[in-house]
DNA sequence: TTTCGTGCAAACCATTTGCAGCAGC
DNA sequence: GCTGCTGCAAATGGTTTGCACGAAA
């Protein structure tokens, strides 16, 4: 059984019902390359380019509920508007942020990873669920700019 | 000269206008305890409870003229709206957000932030200018509350 | 006196919501 | 058939903006 469909299959345990709008949402984002985080704006740009038509209702009530059921990772980049991408447990989720173009890429760095493993272990009276890491600054192309 | 004096002097030199609105924002972001980070509503409630009127218009366009100038951080705790720290060096600024009745509290922990200047080290061809930490999860309270 | 900053009210814009109809099961 | 999900359009709410006036330097 693929990925999608024990995830489905999943869902359907839960109660919840598989309409084919969830179905093409959930599809993008198991496809998306790892380095992707999508906005609402963003994922109907895709949908449109598949000739899938979705109300934004729809897509935003979607975002929430895969996000809610754990299927989907909510991300801040400080901009005006919510980011979303595919929540796997080995997948990176840790964040440049250029704080000039906006330009957000991932890294992952194991020792680090390790750290916040311990720091998280270490607090009392929290029970961990998820945790991010930002750094902002001045990417490549920017701090050429700015020196120029 | 103390550190408003200093604050004020610097933002001066660089040729803003200090105004009395300006001023009683940064002094109430100065003499606030570090674990707090305010909304733009809550700072509109504390100035209301020191008697000083200024407009949300202008409160938001301080907040952001602070904060360009290096003086507040912005922080986004996924929620609808952003909240800000005062920017000092030493002030701890990495937070635990319970997914469930949405309390920030700050934490520190002295491994985590030297595995995490070395990682910021390593990365090429990035200049880092901050970095925020946030764990999210459920605190003491909103534990019991799911078990009960 | 010259700008810059402020207040007001209207505008913005991402996201949410009420409701009627449709689709999953 | 029951009920949850969707689409539409209107509402919401935090934040921004245009403009005329007032204040810093």
């Amino acid at each position: 059984m693929n990925t999608t469909k024990k995830i489905i299959d999943n869902l359907r345990k839960k109660g919840y019902r598989i309409t084919s709008q969830r179905e093409k949402i959930l599809e993008i984002f198991l496809h998306l390359p790892d380095e992707y985080h999508l906005s609402a704006e963003d994922l109907q740009i895709i949908l449109l380019q598949n000739n899938v038509k979705i109300s934004l209702a729809t897509l935003y009530r979607t975002l929430k509920f895969l996000a809610s059921n754990g299927l989907l990772r909510e991300l801040d980049f400080g901009e005006d508007h919510k980011h979303y991408e595919y929540n796997s447990a080995n997948k990176p989720h840790h964040h440049l942020i250029c704080l000039s173009c906006g330009l957000t890429t991932e890294f992952n760095d194991e020792k680090l990873l390790n750290c916040a493993k311990d720091a998280a272990l270490n607090l009392s009276n929290f029970q961990v669920l998820d945790y991010q890491f930002k750094i902002f600054g001045l990417c490549a192309n920017c701090q050429g700019k700015i020196k120029a």
